[in-house]
DNA sequence: TCTGTTAGATTGTGGAACGATTCAACAGAT
DNA sequence: ATCTGTTGAATCGTTCCACAATCTAACAGA
């Protein structure tokens, strides 16, 4: 027997399938703010727009419905969901048990988050009016570094799904954020007791910095909802 | 305006679609243990079954992927999985930050899990050798109501997909419990802190006692994993 | 014993068809 | 004038069929 061979360090190739392809062109579409929310997708157009059948757009929509990203309405198909402050608050208690457990498990196994601290350097090289999608986008990774650092597979799956929702509320909201220089140090000071293996303090600050983040999005939230109702008068 | 004609008591009538039918169905099947872990659902064979269409089949077999109850291997077809025993740890370790958090918010918003009792009432009112199947389903009861009493539609989200795998892992495992006494006992002591208002100490039952859970069943997969070697040996 | 080769089964995808449902426009009735 | 049906177009939900790509196992030959 050649058991004993080592592993060929061969990439192992992965083709991806048609509906998945979909699915991931679909969700690029909607976290990048290029489908509005409420606008319904109509599966004719769709599938022809990307030169595949209907039934295969129908899956990959069945994905995307799972992960939170599109919604299906009986006999009127599926469109993005225009989220409330409601589903904002909603979706940080959910993010809060996530991110507060991870930040336990981490600390205690004491794993350092290094791709944590990477997210970090990239957001503290930031310049003062960086676009806020720059801004984001270090931030997720800090976010997912950690979760990921818990080495939870089905908890990173359940945060990944989420953080779907985050950016998709984001792109909603476009909201503003603070100078890139506070952003990191910030995320620095959170990282601070999770290296030096104090779960209760890292645990408080994880949660304190996620409170403040929905109170702010709450906050936009009602500013948006009046400028509404000035337009609707 | 008849604006404030009351809401009519009427039920809304739900008509379900062929595969979300097809999906419970399935579900149903996959968790009542009826299809042996590791079975491949042949689409051919199936939708004939059923009497619906191979697309349908594939849509329903859609949602049961993204629920975890289901695992697509490429040009193979959909099986339904088989949990390690690092699965079940994994499990656990997401059910303890969606459980852990969800005792929290109901702790801290004072809402007594009415459901939650009426759980432990039922289990307490079991035989003495009540089939674990009884048992099991009271004990599910009890962990979603403390879910729902936190009113976080996500957190409840999670935990249902979640609840889907960890009924697939017992389905799995048929482990033994525990008199239903004291089952009964145990739970409804950890109703106390939470109806008391004792964040930390409700958390901290919670916990171990979600701990103590994994723990048997790990070991129960330790046992399982030996006879199969003797089986082969 | 190992290596093609071949045939059958199954999946992945596309395409046509059709009843059912939705929605808007419009006509008729109270 | 408001309410109630009707009609028709657009779209969804589902089925059936076709076919290339892939997998699987059996088999033949080196």
């Amino acid at each position: 027997m050649t058991e004993s061979n080592e592993q060929n360090p061969i990439e192992r190739i992965t083709p991806v399938s048609t509906v998945e392809a979909t699915a991931n062109a679909l969700r690029e579409l909607i976290l990048d703010g290029n489908l509005e929310p409420g606008t319904r997708l109509r599966e004719h157009e769709f599938a022809e727009r990307l030169g595949i059948a209907r039934h295969s757009f129908r899956a990959a929509t069945q994905i995307l419905i799972g992960e939170g990203l599109l919604r299906r309405e009986p006999n009127r198909g599926v469109e993005v969901p225009i989220l409330s402050a409601a589903d904002v608050a909603d979706i940080y208690k959910l993010r809060a048990a996530l991110e507060v457990e991870a930040v336990r498990l981490v600390t205690e196994a004491g794993v350092v988050p290094v791709a944590a601290q990477r997210a970090v350097t990239e957001l503290s090289a930031l310049g003062e009016n960086a676009p806020w999608r720059d801004v984001v986008w270090p931030d997720q990774r800090f976010h997912m570094a950690i979760i990921e650092a818990s080495g939870s597979e089905r908890l990173k799956r359940a945060y990944t799904d989420l953080q779907s929702e985050i950016v998709l509320c984001l792109a909603q909201l476009r909201p503003a954020y603070d100078q890139p220089a506070e952003v990191a140090a910030e995320h620095e000071e959170l990282l601070e007791p999770i290296v030096s293996g104090d779960v209760a303090a890292a645990q408080r600050l994880m949660r304190a910095h996620l409170d403040e983040a929905v109170e702010n999005l709450v906050e936009l939230y009602g500013e948006r909802s009046e400028s509404a109702e000035d337009g609707q008068a």
